[in-house]
DNA sequence: TTTCGTCTTTGCAGCGCTGCAAACAGCATG
DNA sequence: CATGCTGTTTGCAGCGCTGCAAAGACGAAA
């Protein structure tokens, strides 16, 4: 097994020193153009690769960013985890993926830059078990973004899209249909649960507007936003005396479950209960029938956190905390209008 | 904003060598119970944090693993991902995602040790665009597992499941159920496909044990193991005069494609078509109806996998290539049987 | 007391690269 | 011919840690 070609051996071979080999690797200063090429004979006959680990240490940097979420086999997740990836590389970042499950000593530790210095430039975030005051004393010296809507301001940067008009236009899309008894399931009425709780606003406002009282009993507040904490929410409302007749679900999945129990008990959707959730993933528009969501501009949300990151690591200065809001829009599929054919609205 | 505390520093507060506070931190060698105190303290009192790119450095190794899938949003990979992370995690390795889109450049460069030395100490891969040959001739001073099943041997391990067997159970459930024409979407009759052609083989075992001829035109190839292939598959076998009455997808977001299009077609499933798929993907059990399916033992094929790659970054010596087959189990669910509780099936 | 063996601690070199500042052209200007 | 200038190349130190081998401490055995 050979040793690595190291830059000095390339030095000696192109009969330059090491440093002006770094420079031709890099593409730094001005080289001549016979140096250049000198130097790049040597590396292509030694098949000289850096060393960035070394490059690294020296530099004083990673070149990794590290994207924490809650649970890796959450589809949004995945989806948004594409998109981060992506972004990343395009900018020569490499991604360390960390999955946390909601811990929050994991969460807290991770956002005081891990176990150990230099694993990582910057991180971003979704959090779950942390709550703001958690988040406010993060390491300032790292470089943060906060995926998902969060009301604190702080030392770092929030990427999200606008919860409560969101929530609001799902609800109002219920109201619209002519649903009087609106369930919403995914309530977190807890310190961590703010982006639930802003959900849960959006859910309210759209009955203030529409100028219909919330049925409180009806909305559930979960643990999490996964297809069994539908499922059981569902099951609930189903017992109780007056059902609802159209279900809100602050995620697909959580759409998805609540379908399930809605199917294994013989009742229609949209017919009985119309459904409609939120994330738009990939499931939903496969599922049977195809759910109605709000859609976030995925895609914007992932290069808006790597841009943003980015822009911390290479800005030494802290920079003020920043609320970055993706645009989204209500898609409407056979969940809530049945077998028409899906339309769109802004 | 401070620089960062150093190992002499610590050594200087304890009035140690630095090498003695390196032993103390990572708890090698005799240290007596009074230095290590000593030292402890002032790591506290500094609060000192290893420079894991320092000390990766010196040792000669990254402390990461790459993992490498052609797309991260298919369900099947964040599943199996979530145990690697945490396997990895368990024995203090990081872990380096990547995602390839089945490009074979992009692939080829990753088995080759990607752009750079000592960014990744192994590699555990799911490879998508390269055949045999181009994974033969992989850098063998590279620690490589891959994921899925593979015909070659060579200088790397696999780990994956029995696929002709489970695929041969697959169509003997829907024989068993007394179908008679039935179709299988995913075959891959082209080099890179051999995953898939292992399937079409237990499909055609399946239909020899029985004693029934394949209905050769009901075999339908596909780029991808996706959603929309599956359905396009599915619209293409309903378009046909003689459309099957029963399919065995090879994967569950195939299935899930094809089970969408069935029900806009306003099929029922299973009465009029019988659908199984492979992977267990959540999804598939939330579905309407739940989804029959092979299901492997993906937590035991990620900590293998892990298990694998460590093992061969730990021995310097190159080991001889492995099959490693993890087990499966038909999990038989509405799709399939209709309303009648989800049995098992070993 | 000397010698030996074991346990603990230390010093030094170096992992492979880059930052920094100095050195060295090569050329135009005074 | 000295001076200054820009453009190119170099040497050295050092990023923070660990491998290695040697040194020191200490008690047991001779």
């Amino acid at each position: 097994m050979r040793r690595d070609v190291t830059l000095r051996e390339v030095a000696d071979l192109a009969g330059v020193s090491s440093r002006t080999v770094s420079n031709v690797v890099n593409g730094y200063a001005n080289v001549t153009e016979h140096t250049r090429a000198r130097v790049m004979q040597a590396v292509e006959q030694l098949g000289y690769r850096p060393n960035v680990l070394a490059r690294n240490l020296a530099q004083g940097r990673s070149g990794q960013i590290a994207v924490v979420v809650p649970y890796l086999d959450t589809p949004y997740f995945s989806e948004l985890l594409q998109g981060i990836i992506r972004a990343a590389r395009a900018q020569g970042y490499n991604v360390l993926i960390d999955q946390t499950d909601g811990d929050p000593d994991h969460e807290r530790m991770l956002i005081n830059h891990g176990r150990s210095r230099l694993l990582f430039d910057g991180i971003i975030f979704s959090p779950l078990g942390l709550d703001q005051q958690a988040l406010a004393d993060h390491d300032p010296s790292l470089p943060l973004v906060i995926l998902g809507e969060r009301v604190s301001q702080g030392t770092f940067d929030h990427v999200g899209i606008d919860d409560v008009t969101a929530s609001r236009q799902a609800t109002e899309h219920l109201l619209d249909l002519g649903r009087t008894r609106l369930a919403a399931i995914g309530d977190q009425p807890y310190p961590t649960g703010e982006a639930a709780q802003l959900r849960t606003r959006g859910f309210r406002e759209a009955h203030e507007r529409r100028g219909v009282a919330v049925h409180d009993e009806l909305v559930i507040a979960t643990p999490r936003f996964n297809r069994a904490d539908g499922a059981g929410a569902m099951r609930h409302l189903l017992d109780l005396p007056e059902p609802p007749d159209a279900v809100f679900c602050y995620s697909d999945l959580v759409a998805l479950g609540a379908m399930h129990v809605l199917a294994s008990r013989g009742l229609r959707v949209p017919e009985d209960v119309a459904v409609i959730g939120y994330d738009d993933i990939e499931d939903g528009a496969y599922a049977n029938p195809p759910v109605s969501t709000i859609s976030p501009d995925k895609e914007l949300i992932a290069t808006t956190a790597v841009e943003r990151v980015l822009l911390r690591i290479a800005s030494r200065t802290s920079l003020p905390g920043m609320e970055l809001r993706a645009p989204h829009r209500l898609v409407v599929r056979e969940s809530t209008v049945g077998r028409a054919a899906a339309s769109r609205t802004p």
